[in-house]
RNA sequence: CGGGACGUGGCGCAGCUCGGUAGCGCACCUGCUUUGGGAGCAGGGGGUCGAGAGUUCAAAUCUCUCCGUCCCGACCA
């Protein structure tokens, strides 16, 4: 390809609402252009770098036996409605209705229509399945961010795997995570495996793929010591235990006129850690008492996954008061016998414990929370924070944030229960297939490379996904013997499959440098009269930035060992 | 959805307080000179100032409504 007839728009500035690295690069470079908020348009360079991403994944999904299919991105709601994800999906996806007044939703992920093609599995003979699409996804985000990063429609590799049993299962999980293991590498990023919740995907387990980076909005956290990392949606940690005094035989109730924080109650002498945070939330409709240490955090996702939620909010304040009596900052779940009361381990066992009195102005001390405390069920609720120590080893755990570029996980049987996908196994018995489900963004993933790729000149693409290996620079165009050698170089180095980007562009060297440089090419041959004089001409990997003089008879030789 | 910021040629910005019909840098076109790290000079093209309504002799500028974009949070496979 000859820079002149190549669209590439580099700009000098980034636009002032870029402010991921990657979002800036990406649009300075030419790469890409957003036609609205989480919509964008991918110009030639971007494009051969999803090309080149996509063939890795389709390498090593290949190399597990995935078979690549499509599957329509409109979706009839009836489906959705089998599964319970028209509802559970909520305001996520995409709804339309047709001329006939059918409703439908842009494809937010494939499990059902996956599993309604499952259905013509009839016997374990046939098993396993591995199927994959790498098709165009939308998803109504509350706020798209940082250009690629999380957009509204994207392209994603999803894959599905069908089998007999959960055995069958742990095999094909595995095959992907090692599948994954490898696509991560060739990407050229570093990926932590965690622990994840599944969200409203159902099913057992869940390994999320993390990328450390900056702009990262998924936090993580990892044990130095022994390499448990989990999301802070699941984390666990180990607690030092607290030793309470046994308190009184009754609750003593007192009065705390403005006292309305777990802080405001700790400086008149109630340490928070022995105080009951008490939330009030919505959960599919049903008020609920949520508790948790004084000094602990709830994480929301936890409580979802816990309970199964479909919608799940706080309370309003109205809604508070009607079920409770008194408002945020006096409540407390000390003589609630109506409402489901859920409370997090860490309050388990403990006494002597300070808590609102479900009456404004007032506190209840002395609380013995099984005594006291009609706790509905007991669950991990718990946000983790970063220096508490790791329950495996006792190590100390990092908060670290990061992107999640790939999931996969284990689903059971429930989309094949609602679908009706069974096969007979060997004993003739009718069972439901075994699913598991495997996805990662491929724009995400790009945007991920640059965000961990880069330096103060622009991108600097790993080989595997660069959109051209080597950039020409010819320093003088009018300059016929330059142009005639890098033609020449340009030719040998196209004929053995090297993409090559000339640039026979007028303009000045600085100019030229600096956009090869922004747009991240791996190798830049630098071909001017100065070199040409002594027969040589200069190659500069992007990635170190020095650069090597090299007989103009060698450099095909030399640049095919750099990009190989 | 809550909070904040912003919207003026392709990109970055000024002008708005105090109304008089749009300007700067980069990019683009032509010519000349230049040519190894984002050239110089000269000439030139391109903007319903996000949209609508209002006030006014006159609106980028004042008022109202709407729309859009970004950031923080909420939310999110």
């Amino acid at each position: 390809m000859r820079w002149t007839s190549f669209f590439s728009p580099t700009l000098r500035d980034a636009p002032a609402d870029a402010e991921a690295i990657s979002h800036q690069l990406l649009v300075r470079g030419g790469f890409i252009r957003q036609l609205h908020s989480g919509h964008y348009t991918l110009l030639p360079l971007a494009f051969r770098v999803r090309k080149k991403i996509i063939q890795i994944v389709e390498d090593e999904m290949d190399a597990i036996g995935g078979q690549e299919v499509q599957m329509p991105t409109l979706q009839p709601s009836s489906i959705w409605k089998e599964s319970g994800r028209w509802e559970s999906m909520g305001e996520i996806m995409f709804r339309l209705e047709d001329r006939h007044g059918s409703e439908a939703a842009l494809g937010v992920t494939a499990e059902e229509i996956f599993a309604t093609v499952a259905n013509e599995i009839s016997s374990y003979k046939q098993l396993p399945q591995m199927w994959y699409q790498i098709h165009t996804k939308y998803r109504d985000e509350a706020r798209p961010k940082s250009g690629l990063l999380r957009v509204r429609e994207f392209t994603m590799k999803d894959a599905y795997s069908f089998d007999v049993d959960e055995s069958g299962l742990d095999e094909a999980f595995e095959k992907q995570h090692q599948a994954y293991i490898k696509i991560f590498e060739r990407l050229d990023l570093d990926v932590v495996p965690v622990e994840a919740s599944s969200g409203n995907m159902g099913g057992s387990d869940s390994i999320e793929f993390m990328v450390r980076a900056e702009s990262g909005e998924d936090d993580v956290l990892i044990c130095g010591k022994c390499g448990y990392a989990a999301n802070i949606e699941k984390a666990v940690s180990e607690l030092s235990d607290i030793v309470d005094e046994s308190g009184p035989e009754v609750v003593e109730k007192f009065s705390t006129p403005e006292i309305r924080t777990i802080a405001a109650l700790a400086e008149i002498g109630y340490p928070s850690e022995t105080q009951i945070k008490t939330m009030v939330y919505m959960i599919d409709g049903q008020v609920t008492l949520v508790l948790v240490r004084g000094d602990h955090m709830i994480n929301e996702q936890k409580l979802a996954d816990a309970t199964q939620a479909v919608n799940l909010r706080p309370a309003s304040k109205n809604e508070t008061m009607e079920n409770l009596g008194a408002f945020p900052g006096s409540l407390g779940a000390v003589g609630v016998a109506d409402l489901p009361v859920l409370a997090d381990h860490a309050l388990n066992g403990r006494t002597n414990m300070t808590t609102g009195a479900n009456e404004d102005d007032y506190h209840l001390s002395g609380v013995n929370i099984e005594r006291d405390i009609n706790v509905s069920e007991w669950l991990d609720l718990r946000e983790v924070q970063a220096g508490e120590a790791c329950v495996s080893c006792g190590g100390e755990l990092d908060l670290v944030s990061t992107i999640e570029s790939g999931h996969i996980f284990k689903l059971g049987s429930k989309y094949a229960e609602v679908f009706g996908a069974k096969v007979l196994d060997e004993n003739g018995v009718n069972k439901p297939l075994v699913m598991g489900s495997y996805g990662i963004g491929i724009e995400r993933a790009m945007a991920t490379i640059v965000e961990t790729h880069h330096d103060d000149k622009g991108i600097v693409w790993p080989v595997s996904v660069a959109p051209f290996h080597v950039v020409i620079t010819v320093v003088q165009v009018k300059d016929d013997e330059s142009m005639r050698i890098a033609e020449e170089i340009y030719g040998s180095l196209t004929g053995t499959g090297i993409e090559v980007l000339l640039d026979d562009r007028d303009a000045r060297p600085g100019v030229k440098f600096a956009d090869a440089e922004l747009i991240g090419v791996p190798v830049r041959v630098t071909i001017g009269p100065k070199g040409i004089a002594d027969g040589v001409v200069e190659v500069t990997p992007r990635k170190d930035g020095e650069t090597n003089l090299v007989a103009i008879d060698d450099v095909v030789a030399h640049v095919t060992d750099l990009v190989r």
